[in-house]
DNA sequence: TCCAATTCAATTGCGTACGATTTAATTTAC
DNA sequence: GTAAATTAAATCGTACGCAATTGAATTGGA
């Protein structure tokens, strides 16, 4: 790219950020009745699809260190969301499970983001379209960071 | 979307999010020689195309309020890369201007960017596409959220 | 002219992100 | 069997993001 072109409505990584923190405010509005942010919401996809994991591999799964895992599983515990125990065969493992609360929430919680997300016309394609390209973008810059 | 779909893996957002945060530690990379933060470098291509903004301008360039610009540019002005001036004609006015280290550091910081991106093979198409793509999107979410 | 509405930047408080380090538990190599 | 290496969570410090509020400066209408 030439420097002329260096422009801020050119840069990919621009508009990807952006896109990132409207789509953060967005759902925060279907999220806000439940008293949940956006990344605790990670969470709790990835804990319904899979309860009871390490926090190493929650970390995994959204590419979070502990530094980060730490403070936002504490706050989720206090709000009632999930358990953090150490299990007796391993007391470096930090297994997290969902509680009756967070089991439950499932439901209620993907219609309120599903109606969210509905409501403003978002056509299939275009989402599916737009997944696709990011996952390789994904998938480009983590080779490219490893 | 039906419920079972609504994994991780399938959601836009999160790629979305998990790309942004990718592209900032790889540009926080090229960045740390010149002691930049990501959005701290965002602040000078907008300044490297307009110079003296006021701060509600750049606020609109990066869709930032002055709750996080203004110790944002506190923080660059003690580095030397921009200065805060209030106007007499209208005190209520922060313009932000480049220093001459902020000015002349355009070339040296565009090259290491850009080297850094074509060295890990970035092809011209993908970053094209994406980027239309996200554009797309961040306008889609704009209209959203008004 | 004068005061109510508006426009701005700054402040406050909270929750991420993340590099770097520390501390504790377990595994391994000898 | 034990010290070294490894694995894992927690801690520390810094810098965003952003909702909500505050406070100063300006504008505009009666």
């Amino acid at each position: 790219m030439a420097e002329e072109d260096m422009t801020l409505a050119n840069q990919l990584c621009f508009s990807v950020y952006h896109a990132s923190r409207l789509f953060t405010r967005f759902y925060q509005q279907a999220l806000q009745p439940f008293e949940l942010t956006y990344p605790q919401y990670l969470i709790l996809l990835s804990l319904w699809e899979n309860d009871r994991q390490p926090l190493h591999r929650l970390g995994e799964q959204l590419d979070f260190g502990s530094n980060t895992l730490t403070p936002l599983l504490r706050r989720m515990e206090q709000r009632g969301w999930l358990t953090r125990q150490l299990p007796p065969s391993d007391r470096r493992q930090l297994i997290i499970s969902l509680t009756d609360k967070g089991r439950e929430s499932r439901g209620p919680i993907l219609s309120a983001v599903q109606q969210c997300v509905r409501q403003q016309g978002f056509r299939r394609e275009q989402y599916q379209q737009a997944l696709v390209i990011n996952q390789a973008l994904v998938t480009k810059l983590e080779k490219m960071l490893d």
